[in-house]
DNA sequence: GTAATTTTGACAAATTCATTCAAAACAGAA
DNA sequence: TTCTGTTTTGAATGAATTTGTCAAAATTAC
């Protein structure tokens, strides 16, 4: 249940790689790597697809973790989270069929 | 499973009221009202409270269907949606176990 | 101690978001 | 059709949020 930055920064500690390596493989300051792994930035698409690629890690899973780190920072402090979360489930599931 | 738009447009039709009528109670343009009710803008936390002492029903119910909302709109157009939606849903109930 | 790395915060730039307003579009009644 | 009231649209403005840059401070490793 790592946090997208939890996880990058694991990654980027195994391989002993400076955050500036990393930096300029997406082609950002430092400090904002810096940020994303510890939690004060929000990574961008672009930049989870990057890390994907360049950790060689299943790119769906990165966004997964990245989203959902989004999504629990948007209901953060409603007492209703799990409720809007479920009821947003059942709202994609029936758009999904829909669609069709 | 309605949108908060949908369900405030119905009640005030209910009412036979004018957006008129509920923007000058919400204190905005009744243009954005008008857009509330169709989705192309949304509305802030202290809106849908103010909407649900309007019409008289569960300022929580009302919260869930907009956060929810807020959701199905942030996830939109990914494939990993519903994924991420559930993993959501762990890291909220285990940050709610863990804060005690 | 030095050197390398990481973190921090101030600032600026860019982007997104909310609001206002007036005109256009629409609906119903006469 | 015209009159009246209501709703929708979009352009313009302003506010707020986000994003990136940079350098100095703090931390870590040697």
């Amino acid at each position: 249940m790592d946090s997208l930055g939890e996880t990058i920064r694991k990654l980027r500690e195994e391989k002993e790689l400076p955050l500036r390596t990393v930096a300029a493989y997406l082609d950002i300051d430092q400090a904002i790597l810096s940020k994303i792994e510890r939690g004060q930035r929000n990574a961008n698409r672009e930049q989870v697809v990057k890390l994907a690629a360049f950790f060689k890690i299943k790119e769906n899973e990165l966004l997964v973790s990245w989203l959902s780190d989004k999504l629990v920072y948007e209901v953060a402090d409603e007492d209703v989270a799990l409720k809007a979360l479920q009821v947003a489930e059942e709202k994609v599931k029936y758009n999904k069929s829909k669609r069709k």
